[in-house]
DNA sequence: ATTAATTTTTAGACATGCCTAAAAATACTA
DNA sequence: TAGTATTTTTAGGCATGTCTAAAAATTAAT
């Protein structure tokens, strides 16, 4: 139906317009998708005419339904593959985006029906991020930043902010993965470092850069 | 490293191989591509130039051993995914080749050997096609056609060669498929058709036509 | 062995998706 | 608000892989 550029370049204009509840601005999307101001323009029109976002010349664009609709299905293929590679092939979490940036391509609603039933439903990816639905629904995520949580409240990892392979080889490294139950007992007024209790009973220290980067859950 | 569409011509070159010992004609592949000559001509020369395959003007081609690797591997990626698809998410055995034709292009070796771990290293696919191993070792079907079996002689049927739409569903719906075992009880002289003894004692008729494209293994 | 039929290649064109360089529009700044 | 800087678009081109139509080579046939 779409071809893998047009379906990338939904995609980036989709997880821009996350962030910024505006219209996506060329260079954005140029920046997002390690190409130039200029390809982005050609595709641009392409996607125009088809209905899929709305566009008008300096003033950047905005999916239509029928585009976020093709967005968020590439999106749920995506999460689903990156499911089925960590819990099924055992992948790392820090090695599957790339694998899934090609399988998200594949042409097959009855494929993904299949390999959604074969994964049990899953309703988040191994980053943590929601799975959209069938339907077309993502809900939006109920986690909070660890550095805004406060002293002494139990919590859940449940996510991350940063997707890097060197920010999650490092979760890897001090230990902490998606269900570890913490609690922040010591907050650094200085440099926003904390001192986190694991359910281990034991205690770490983590810099500010990775606590705003980890995704909890209160319990 | 070599593009969807390269990889589509060194397969069906490949396939073309295995029958024919000679060189492959620009017309074969163009037929067995659904692809015009003038087209298959062009990427002949670009194929010759990688070296992935031998070229005289006029004189076909053959592929030279870093192409038949390259062929090869992609018959491996496919028939595991077939593997997949069929032991795992449960397609049918005439749902799968479409799909598989898409899967057999995702670039990832480890992605493949762990897929390979996960199915149980399986040595054939659900056609009964042998799958080539990881250094791309294949090994010539041990399976004869049913029609060339002598009556009486108890065989299990193993594969197909006819890999149609139309010919899975019907061997489905006469109640064949891989590891069934059965004799031929009786052959008929007259049109070629036989009736199957099955291991259930149950006996069908199944005409020539049907017998020729059944592999079977004699036990 | 010469003509006829077939196969294969060449020539020129087209669509997709990308690029650079230059022009046009918009945004910023004094 | 004029002038400068930035962003965006246009123009023209390139690579891949496709096509049709015509030319060249090979094969078949009388």
């Amino acid at each position: 139906m779409y071809s893998f550029t047009e379906e990338n370049y939904l995609k980036a204009i989709y997880k821009l317009s996350e962030n910024n509840r505006q219209s996506i601005s060329t260079n954005a999307i140029a920046d997002l998708l390690q190409t130039k101001a200029a390809s982005v323009t050609d595709m641009i029109r392409k996607l125009a005419e088809k209905k899929l976002l709305k566009y008008e010349k300096y003033k950047g664009v905005e999916l239509t339904e029928k585009g976020k609709r093709v967005a968020v299905d590439t999106v749920r293929k995506h999460r689903l593959w990156e499911v089925f590679l960590c819990d099924k092939l055992k992948f790392g979490w820090d090695e599957v985006h790339d694998i899934a940036e090609q399988l998200e391509h594949i042409n097959s609603a009855l494929l993904i029906d299949k390999l959604d039933a074969f994964l049990g439903y899953p309703s988040h990816d191994p980053h943590g991020d929601p799975i959209p639905t069938k339907n077309g629904d993502i809900k939006k995520s109920e986690f909070v930043l660890l550095n805004t949580v406060k002293a002494l409240q139990p919590v859940i990892m449940s996510g991350v902010a940063d997707h890097s392979v060197l920010f999650l080889q490092h979760l890897d490294k001090i230990g902490l993965r998606l269900g570890t139950s913490c609690l922040i007992e010591e907050m650094n007024a200085y440099d926003g470092s904390l001192k986190l209790k694991l359910n281990s009973k034991q205690s770490i220290s983590i810099s500010k850069d990775v606590a705003k980067n980890i995704l909890v859950k209160p319990v």
